[in-house]
DNA sequence: TGACGATATATCGATCTGATATATATAACA
DNA sequence: TGTTATATATATCAGATCGATATATCGTCA
């Protein structure tokens, strides 16, 4: 799937800027599907270039610049054509695109090289990450100021990936916990 | 965590070809870490030159060559350096490193702008990929042939992981049979 | 017989990351 | 009070990585 796709695919739920955008995929999107300001910008630059989407320059007083992305008609009919496309692969080819790289789980798996101080305390961190994240995604009340996430959190895709994820973490946290003491003294 | 430390780490269970690194990579420890083959050749030429590992070459006729590499003394204490450094930048930053990109994840969340029946399809390609998945990391019994995975599989560090993948996917596969309807009609 | 997949190494253009630069506001803190 | 850090916001770029492709042989399935 291309960063083009992405981008338009966040746009579906209301303007956004380049700087929201990274926020989302850091922020509940984390464990789903990351980009960098290098990708998202650049990104971005594309599709108002081939008009997929326009912006509105709102230079604040005293606050940078924000370029606030909206997807146009054209952007929406281009993410469906490329949506049944990579739908079409994905299908094909069964696992097409999965890709993730966990520098925790190497960690835990290359861990008989590591002290054992060093591991309880990758563990806990761990924990307290899992934890933290657990709380971001599955808090139903309201968020602060503007607010224009409303619509990314109610959709029906948004819920049934958010009681995905937080039903995986929190078995993922509770086998850790149960199981950690096999990992160090 | 470099692509050096990876090749490494799988090293430290035997000796191993550039093609057995990308099959662990892309088989048991496919939701976990995956490298391109265009990363695993060059990273393993760079750790020759610099002697933390040695390669045996066998020229097999009628087969193509195969360079079986193996972690020398220095890579070993090159490893485990490596790695505490990695842990350290891990303990201090939380969640450091974790890199994600699932396409089947977003497909989802998009899957408004997609037919009924492709959300479908994507959802029962995805329910055979994860059982398909789950027999290969939960199966016990032994590989055939030269069989050189063992270490690999019977490590402490090895059975927590795959105990944590298999608790965590059979949680993934239950909850999106449970709720798959909410995705299509 | 021809297509396909597995085994095996290797390269390379296009893409992406991670770090850095720039700029301002606010909150913490010593 | 000065300063350090964090948040908002855009942007660039060297270096790392991916995905595709090339090469070569063997077995199998149609």
């Amino acid at each position: 799937m291309q960063t083009d796709t992405i981008c338009l695919g966040l746009l579906m739920s209301g303007p956004k800027t380049g700087y929201a955008i990274k926020g989302i995929l850091s922020g509940p999107l984390n464990q789903i599907y990351n980009l960098s300001f290098g990708s998202i910008y650049p990104a971005l630059g594309k599709l108002t270039r081939e008009k997929l989407v326009t912006f509105k320059q709102q230079s604040q007083d005293k606050k940078p610049d924000r370029k606030i992305y909206s997807i146009t008609k054209k952007g929406i009919n281009h993410l469906k054509e490329a949506l049944l496309q990579d739908a079409g692969n994905y299908i094909r080819s069964g696992n097409y695109g999965d890709q993730i790289k966990s520098e925790y789980a190497m960690l835990l798996l290359f861990s008989e090289a590591l002290p054992d101080e060093t591991v309880k305390l990758i563990i806990d961190e761990r924990i307290l990450y899992i934890k933290q994240f657990l709380n971001l995604i599955t808090y139903e009340g309201p968020l602060s100021e503007e607010d224009n996430l409303q619509p990314l959190r109610k959709s029906p895709q948004a819920k049934f990936m958010r009681g995905l994820m937080s039903e995986v973490i929190q078995t993922a946290l509770d086998y850790i916990e149960k199981n950690r003491k096999k990992l160090h003294g």
